[in-house]
DNA sequence: CGAAACCTTCAGGAATTCCTCAGGTTTTGG
DNA sequence: CCAAAACCTGAGGAATTCCTGAAGGTTTCG
């Protein structure tokens, strides 16, 4: 098991103000540390005298070509993944061929969901980044693998099921309302009748919840929630 | 398991300011260390005062022709293997001559991906680089012989079943989106409807699965897995 | 150019999952 | 203790998702 002390660090160059904002805001909502820089001589200086974990790097800059920075920080034995920008087209092809390897590029214009996602991989691939792991007592939600493991036994879940166990296992110690698994695991805003909640929660239970004591409890009039392990 | 202490070698010899760039970048970014020279001369005298452990050369140089730069190394006693560089056409047929020694040579315009696996494999072969292979189980894919074995007997995949199986082996326990997939094997970032993904897992299976447990899990609704061996 | 290998789409069928309903059980409040 | 409210749970048809073979089109190679 991997202990990482601290939040991995990712540096965003990009000479466009709006790009640095959105993909740093996006990053430091997923819990990375970023610092972002809008030349590429003040990203190298940076990346060589601090601890970078990932580089999100824009091919044209102002001074230094983005494939120049690489080579350079390669040459000075950085060896953190690497995720190009690239306007669509202009430099697709030369981008394709040098991102065979552990480095990844995106197009502009790209989601940024993605981007999150592709910096997460590059993260964990290098071991950056813990395995994103829901426990209490003996059920285990591994994220990573979509898998749900009791006492070590791996338990299958359908979508919903795991969606809802999800939440659940996410408000540990905080009751969900019946309000809030709907708009959460359906996507309902409205309704008031229906015993689909009380029928997934029947089935998880029946998967998860081993006989001695009690996962999910049911707390009246309000919804459910699951105990801190002691 | 061969310890490899620093990274191996390369020299790329070429007059031409791009190929130098690209053909250097690639390299880099593939780990290894890169120098780039731009004529014979410099280019002789380079190997016989550093280490070099591959040489990328282009055939036409404005001094020393480059049959002629190897034949001088040779006799000096450098046995290091050596890609040609050529443009189509043009010298083709004497290089094909050459290069039953261990050489090899690649025509201009090239795949930067192909030149960097074919120095990858020149590399190997010369004990440079260490073998990388992914195994799950009695699965193996060799990324040097490009070949995939089931319990010990080669298995033929097309090169598109070969990528998604590289990619579902080289995220072993964590579950790879349908999206992932797409975009990684296919070039797709848009779409939602094809059934493609699904063909291939169909055919992979068959080939690889061999049935006492399945390799290839599918995880309704998100994408497919392949766990970790117990 | 022709053959072989490969990619892609399509469609029927299989498997899984969703969700409603209905009857049973537990809890609450008087 | 009783009745009402809230919750539990099994069953089954509908809907979704996935599997897989076949056929047509494209690319590769000799």
């Amino acid at each position: 098991m991997l202990l990482v002390v601290s939040r991995p660090k990712v540096l965003v160059v990009d000479d466009e103000e709006n790009i640095r904002f959105l993909v740093g805001s996006a990053l430091t909502v997923h819990e990375l540390e970023v610092t972002a820089i809008d030349n590429g001589a003040d990203a190298l200086h940076h990346v060589r005298t601090e601890r970078v974990d990932a580089l999100v790097l824009d091919i044209n800059l102002p001074d230094i070509d983005g494939f120049e920075v690489v080579r350079r920080l390669r040459a000075s034995g950085w060896m953190g993944p690497v995720l190009f920008l690239s306007a669509r087209g202009t430099t697709e092809d030369r981008v394709r061929g040098l991102t065979m390897g552990g480095d990844d590029y995106v197009t502009k214009p790209f989601a940024l969901e993605e981007l999150v996602a592709r910096v997460q991989v590059a993260l964990r691939r290098t071991g950056k980044l813990e395995r994103r792991e829901l426990q209490v007592g003996d059920v285990v939600l591994d994220d990573d693998a979509h898998e749900v493991r009791v006492a070590g036994e791996p338990v299958h879940l359908t979508p919903t099921e795991y969606k809802l166990l999800r939440l659940l296992l996410s408000n540990v110690g905080r009751v969900v309302t019946r309000a809030q698994i709907l708009d959460s695991v359906w996507e309902y805003h409205f309704d008031g009748e229906s015993a689909i909640v009380e029928t997934f929660i029947s089935q998880l239970r029946r998967k998860v919840d081993n006989g001695e004591e009690e996962l999910i409890r049911t707390v009246r009039g309000v919804g459910y929630s699951v105990r801190e392990p002691r």
